[in-house]
DNA sequence: CGGATGTTTGAGTAATATCAACTGTGGTGG
DNA sequence: CCACCACAGTTGATATTACTCAAACATCCG
């Protein structure tokens, strides 16, 4: 992390307002990749990017942003115009409380859309960070209602998008209201382990992006607990950790673990 | 309770495929009470229940479901065919962890819609049970759907409407990662009271539809734990409790103790 | 009135937080 | 290139919180 870090998180990027100006084919191919070709497109928006979708979702797509790790893509408060989907790296999303401190409320890896909580107030309620050097693509979201409009499949797909959503946010409140510190670490790597894999990326071997203490705040747990128990994962067999370096070895324990008391 | 419940309990509720007949309108006036003149039409699937939109949301309801205290709305596994508006009652929404404990993730009052988080995969992963005689609204999906096609503001409603489920759910998040148990009591009667004040019942004496063991489950703790701290709260004159009768005496004090420490 | 369910309260315990010291480690500048 | 510094992570000792077990009490209905 360059030291230069710390002042682009202080002035951070901001999102501009969508200009909307016409799309010329020339300067679309610069800022805005076709989903087409995205790597991740079928964990995104819409699973099945093919036929009238798919020209349609090229479309939709406004700019491709770069962030450096650290940056900030929208922060509480911000005005909501767009969604983000994450084409390469990764994001956290925290949320802040009343008196100061924050949580970690997810971590986002390519495919996967955020911002979708801002719709009904129009307004940012979380702030979106880059746990490394990534890339996101703009949804404008005037633009997906329009899109979602003309088309009945693309609408459902919205309402899915946004249903397993409110699912995960769900399995996340089950995690943190019934399971124990261990149970907790161990949901957290093999969601981790799931999403890789349904990526395409090793699921027993995979370099954790977020801090002892941004685990545990994710975990509603303090980071001493969160490296503790890496520690006894390791020295029972569970995991290999070195630093953010995992290897699970043991999955079946690890699923035990959960399930039982 | 009655005795009988516990039966009704076991075989219970389950919604029927949606026939979608043609509606007569002598039938409807029975079954599908009109939106137009419910007392949460504000608070519901679209705030402004007038003009184009009022006649296709009568429309739109399916059948009126009565619920009797304990009664199953859904399971877990159930087939999703609809949405469910509280029309009056309450409910308390419930997840089942792997190990069969289960943890209550919300509690709905009147206006609030249900059945969201199925919609992904089309199965239910949530139970919902009556916590009083209750009346729902069955909203068929594939009749919102139809309507959201037609119409691009009712489309925003309800990407607004699960937008706020998001919100509610991360907000649920933070508590339970953040809270300490009183600040966990504490912020669960705030909310319930500013939503019965939405409602226009009293926003400082409801009762408590919820046992301490239902109430504990939704803010991670043990039922002992809720009774000792409602004991507590009632001593230090921050809220008086008669069993499930509370009143909130000083609120300020109340949100003190969420934002301090 | 009586049984079932829900609630309160106490005493002891287990889990996790807190405080503190120490140990890597990676990037930067001398 | 090496030494240093800030930051991240580990580990130990202690404190605190909330859980567990247990018993008594209250309440609601039939």
């Amino acid at each position: 992390m360059h030291v230069a870090t710390a002042v682009r998180n202080e002035t951070s990027f901001r999102p501009q307002p969508q200009p909307l100006a016409p799309l010329r084919p020339a300067l679309r191919d610069v800022n805005a990749p076709a989903c087409s070709t995205c790597a991740v497109r079928t964990f995104c928006v819409s699973p099945k990017v093919d036929g009238d979708i798919a020209a349609a979702l090229d479309r939709l797509v406004g700019t491709r942003v770069r962030l450096h790790k650290g940056d900030v893509l929208f922060r509480p408060g911000d005005r909501f115009t767009a969604l983000y989907a994450i084409r390469m790296g990764s994001c956290k999303t925290v949320m802040l409380t009343d008196d100061g401190s924050e949580q970690v409320v997810g971590n986002h890896l390519p495919g996967e859309i955020i911002g979708t909580e801002a719709i009904a107030a129009e307004i940012h309620g979380c702030q979106a960070v880059a746990l490394e050097d990534s890339e996101v693509c703009t949804l404008p979201f005037d633009r997906i209602e329009a899109l979602a409009h003309a088309d009945a499949d693309f609408q459902h797909d919205l309402y899915r998008l946004m249903s397993r959503e409110i699912g995960r946010e769900r399995s996340a409140a089950l995690m943190l209201g019934t399971m124990r510190a261990e149970q907790r670490l161990s949901w957290f790597l093999l969601d981790l382990s799931s999403r890789y894999q349904a990526r395409g990326y090793s699921s027993t071997e995979f370099v954790l992006r977020m801090t002892r203490e941004e685990i545990g705040s994710q975990l509603g747990l303090k980071l001493e607990t969160v490296s503790r128990l890496f520690s006894r994962f390791h020295d029972e067999a569970l995991i290999h950790v070195r630093g953010r370096i995992v290897t699970l070895i043991d999955r079946i324990a690890l699923q035990h673990l959960i399930t039982t008391s």
